[in-house]
DNA sequence: GCTATTTGTTAATCGGTTGAACTTATTGTG
DNA sequence: CACAATAAGTTCAACCGATTAACAAATAGC
């Protein structure tokens, strides 16, 4: 029960059921609007010249149509629309996007850089340059940024628990916004394997409910159920990383046995593969050199592979139990390797969930490839926008 | 993004506001409701008054309170507004309930019969009996019913399976509401352990986000978060009981290996203890017994309980590291054991998920015994009168 | 050029909230 | 006991946004 409803909201919500039309049906019209969502052509002609005087909604040339009357004037989300800044920071790189409103990446910028030993203050300059950057090329209005961070996040802007950057208990938003460069916007925080989820949920279009999983360092997930993104009590939904393989398998550092991480993680992965890691090779090298391995039919490689799709598959049909989820996402570090996991993870899958018999479960990569989380931050600002949009137009 | 909104939908929605503000601090007044929500004195005079005509809500004489000025006339939800009524099939019992809109249990009928064997229209021919009954005695009007069955449920009113029943692929619905002695009245069906989770949600008050783990022959449970009930994208959320407890562990009739009704199904449990089951002896005996020999100290009692406290908590770890919950519920015939239980789930909970240093996670057993599927269900009826108030007031 | 057809706009009306004045019922005080 | 002070609830004009119906604009077909 989210507070009483004023005449505004009425406006407000129209507004973003309008614009939400244009969203899913492009281009279309006023009168289009109107029959699909039931609001009279004058109501519907109000809150699109409301959009459209506020930039989010753009009028393009009438659409050739065949029959008799006048043409409709096509309206679109205004690609010059106020924009979303992703950012992320991981182990061993920074990055950040710009999607505009129709959802096109604008900009992606990737810095390799390894943050293991650096100091947070460092790091964060360095986020506020490359997000000043982004701001600079990308040439559009900003609504808004969103940060994704390996880690717990707690509101309003503290890392939580962040282990493989080695941060704890840290603030981040107040250092972030107190940067020289920081181009001023509001921010948020969010754990990467949550954006990444948003940003495959906007891409994917299709499929409404599935279970992204994140293979960085750790391993993490983000859950979204009938297009909405399942956050927890305290935002600390997903950590997969940290279920139950065998009770009494190797301990894992979070003090627990047999931790999915210690299947599939990075390092046990590689470990099993006979891949040098850690300070010898850059993540991303080893995992690519493993997918070499596995291309040549390496044995290390594909057991390693094969053992870690199983674990994988068993937690995935867990989750898939007890949520009842449509598909599995393979991401992060995962989706290079997908090929040689989605065949262990659908079959365990297939065993072990009750209901695959009569919905069949869907196993595939990401479509985003490694930037799902930037391009997923930026995405979520852009989300907002959409969901509010009377927050852009003067006078809300 | 759920259609455009009226003007009338702005009236139903603060109908809502109003009736929860009246649910939420009872009694109350028009003038601390304005206060309380935002809206005018005049705005809440008018919903309520509505209300009051309904029949949804009484006036009540005026509480005393110090201080000068006009006495407020108090606000209540009326205990003979529209009840709902709740019924549930079960292996080895029937029965039904009603529950009026202040949240009283004013029925509660419980049959002893074994449902093995005998055919569905039977079945559903008592539960319609049990309906009239129910609709006779506690002399209420009824908003709808509600039917709880242990197995999975699809829309609408289908009964995809519900393996210790033997019912598969049976339509519900139809045949109940076609029995002679049903009481015309709209009903709905959900699944034992997800109706059992809101019961524990109307009565638990405080918390918000919660696992019910619901022990009947299988293991379900259903999931809360932020007060909501996570149905899943086709209601089929919940089926712990196959979730793997141990990849190479024994094999389940799902198929499937090391499933924890292996572990913590009562047949498993029952057997591990000692205890014969099944044709033997009605389960709730087998269950009262098994309590007995834990409470003497027996020591195959308290070791199979032991074992499924572990199994049960490993498995709990896991779902609250995915989704971030506050609290562990046993219900069920868990919740009379749970004096043997809870304290190896906490200790698998504590060990396992890895926020629990930061919100240390709540094990208790389920605060309405094992009739909590049955209220529950008849509270999911009222739930639903109090959400959606504008129904049942003429002229929607 | 005329009609049929569809799009988009304009002006009057309706439904529901707001704000301010007003009535009602009580406490406190001289 | 009369009278101010205070708070609860009601009444009514004003306002805001959606609706309704009429109207202007732009095209196809004849």
């Amino acid at each position: 029960m989210d507070g009483p409803a004023r005449q505004r909201s009425l406006w407000q919500h129209n507004l973003a059921v309008v614009l939400d039309e244009v969203r899913a049906a492009t281009p279309t019209s006023r009168a289009r609007i109107s029959q699909h969502t039931g609001l009279t052509r004058a109501t519907v002609s109000a809150l699109v010249d409301a959009l459209v005087r506020a930039r989010l909604v753009d009028e393009v040339g009438p659409a050739p149509r065949g029959g008799a009357g006048r043409p409709a004037t096509g309206l679109v989300l205004s690609p010059s629309g106020p924009a979303g800044l992703g950012l992320e920071i991981n182990v061993d790189y920074l990055a950040a996007a710009v999607v505009d409103l129709t959802g096109q990446v604008r900009h992606l910028e990737v810095r390799q850089v390894d943050q293991r030993g650096r100091a947070p203050a460092e790091v964060l300059a360095d986020v506020a340059d490359l997000a000043a950057g982004a701001r600079r090329v990308a040439g559009l209005p900003l609504a808004g940024a969103r940060l994704a961070v390996p880690g717990l996040v707690d509101a309003p802007g503290l890392v939580r628990l962040a282990p493989n950057l080695g941060w704890r208990d840290l603030d981040v938003l107040g250092p972030l916004t107190a940067a020289p460069d920081w181009p001023d916007l509001p921010v948020g925080i969010d754990n990467e394997a949550n954006l990444a989820a948003l940003g495959e949920l906007a891409t994917a279009g299709r499929e409404r409910s599935f279970l992204y999983v994140s293979g960085e360092v750790g391993v993490g997930a983000g859950i979204v159920l009938d297009g909405a993104l399942l956050r927890g009590t305290h935002g600390w939904s997903g950590e997969i990383g940290h279920v139950t393989v065998a009770a009494d398998g190797p301990v894992c550092r979070c003090g627990a046995r047999g931790c999915l991480e210690q299947y599939a993680g990075q390092e046990a992965i590689l470990r099993a593969a006979g891949v040098p890691a850690g300070e010898a090779l850059p993540a991303d090298l080893a995992v690519r050199r493993l997918a070499e391995l596995a291309g040549a039919d390496d044995p290390a490689a594909i057991g390693a592979l094969s053992a870690a799709g199983r674990a994988l598959g068993i937690v995935a049909a867990g989750v898939l139990n007890v949520l009842d989820l449509d598909a599995v996402v393979l991401g992060g570090s995962f989706a290079p390797l997908a090929g040689w996991l989605t065949g262990h993870v659908e079959r365990e899958v297939a065993g072990r969930v009750l209901t695959a018999a009569w919905s069949p479960v869907c196993v595939r990569a990401c479509s985003l490839g490694t930037r799902a989380a930037v391009v997923g931050a930026a995405g979520a600002v852009v989300r907002e926008v959409l969901a509010a949009p009377s927050a852009w137009i003067d006078g809300g």
